[in-house]
DNA sequence: ACGGTGACGAGAT
DNA sequence: TATCTCGCCACCG
């Protein structure tokens, strides 16, 4: 368990019901502009109890873009659906429309 | 060590 | 608009 993932998982679990990011995005905000596949790696391997509403987070295209068997496209559909974001048959969602804006004062960050 | 891989992303075609 | 290509970087065998 890396400080990144911690990071990753801390950031995730502020975004608030409603709304989605990007795997880009978190990694901005944690200060490496590089680093989405190693958000997405983080989540892959979140760990069981952290309760992190992992489902808000998907590709900058706004596509669904989940591989792990045990969190299926269709779950992570239903599971933003169940808080009002509409998702098409196609896995995609409105970015424009359901973008998380944090505020500046909310990221206690500078490591 | 080292090449292949991938819950990514931006730019080219 | 839909693909394709490439850069990226931690992880894995």
């Amino acid at each position: 368990m890396s400080p990144f993932h911690l990071k990753v998982y801390d950031l995730v679990s502020k975004i608030p019901k409603g709304k989605v990011t990007s795997y880009g995005f978190i990694a901005i905000l944690l200060g490496k502009p590089r680093a989405a596949r190693q958000v997405g790696w983080a989540l892959f391997n979140m760990p069981e109890g952290l309760d992190i509403p992992w489902w808000r987070v998907i590709n900058s295209k706004g596509f669904i873009s989940i591989k792990n068997p045990n969190a299926p496209k269709q779950l992570q559909k239903e599971l933003l659906e169940k808080e009002g974001i509409a998702v098409s048959d196609k896995y995609m969602v409105d970015l424009k429309r359901y973008n998380w804006k944090p505020k500046s004062s909310s990221l206690h960050l500078c490591p």
